[in-house]
DNA sequence: GACATGAGTTCTAATTTGGAACTCATTATC
DNA sequence: GATAATGAGTTCCAAATTAGAACTCATGTC
């Protein structure tokens, strides 16, 4: 499987690997966030060689999660911003910081936080659904295959059928 | 810079890099949440190549993600499941898979959809924050570098100084 | 004129990934 | 009893991606 097929998979996170599936790209929108907007400065933050920044920029624009506006004319000089889109990808990127903060953790602090524009307190997220308010985490929702053909239906063959995906099946709580 | 210097990196979100920053690891999580536990589930499914597949898994258990357990002796074999840790990943998840059916549109529905385990009804994601509720995203919601040095802010040089760093600075809305 | 800045591009070498075949233990089938 | 089949990997080579460094080009500064 080649990286350009994610991008026209029906499945939504495999398109979402498609744009963020590598270890630099999720770290240059980061960036964006905290304000970033030129070449060199991705580039002497991040690490990453120019020839790969390059890359991932190109893909995000193409991607339509940044846009390349000129900056100045003479000689003519373009920043990279978050597009709307880019911007709605910022639960994300706290669901993942708050879960890699939960069950990855360091010695040392994180070298950013994430706060609230009007009081600037730090923010505890937590995933709710919109119409109902439920917390959704593991114990509350179930990932279920839209209407799988027979033969797709997901098994573990066997003695231990048809299991409750997320759920335990053996006898441990 | 080389994967595993991520793991070890101060930033949360370079650690999640670590561990899911290529384009199979959170498919194959995507899998774990769909049910599938074996080997050769995940092969089937994903199309990986199974090299590819068991270096993931390996690393995915060495992170504490997931966890190999035997499920039949004579000959032995594993099944791998989400451990605690993994299951915590449900939001990052169905965040992700949220922002990319709002943003990278498909033709095709999705094989999958998210539903409450209670009500059956499918989920509408928002990340909220826990003791206020108030709806995190781009504009309820800054990044900040936590005490920067002075020569370590971020800043666009020239005529743009100190932007916001979400929110646009130019004449848009 | 020499050096600096900003945004890339080009080149080669090292690493990672893909594809396919192979192993090994055990059970099922002819 | 020989021959597949299953399940979970491993091994090997070729192809693709990434790293690292140097180079380009337009302008601006000392």
């Amino acid at each position: 499987m080649k990286w350009h097929d994610l991008t026209g998979d029906t499945c939504p996170l495999a398109r979402a690997m498609g744009v963020v599936g590598d270890r630099w790209t999720l770290l240059i929108l980061r960036e964006c966030f905290l304000g970033v907007r030129r070449f060199d400065g991705f580039q002497k933050r991040l690490g990453v060689t120019r020839h790969l920044l390059a890359e991932r920029l190109k893909r995000l624009e193409a991607m339509g999660v940044l846009e390349r506006r000129p900056y100045q004319e003479r000689p003519l000089r373009h920043e990279y911003r978050l597009t709307a889109s880019g911007k709605e990808f910022a639960p994300v990127l706290l669901a993942m910081q708050d879960w890699a903060q939960h069950n990855l953790p360091s010695q040392e602090p994180a070298p950013f936080t994430f706060v609230t524009r009007d009081t600037g307190a730090q923010v505890d997220p937590v995933l709710t659904d919109k119409t109902t308010g439920q917390e959704l985490n593991h114990k509350t929702v179930l990932m279920v295959l839209s209407e799988a053909a027979p033969d797709e239906t997901i098994q573990a063959p066997g003695s231990d059928p048809a299991p409750d995906p997320v759920s335990d099946t053996g006898t441990e709580h």
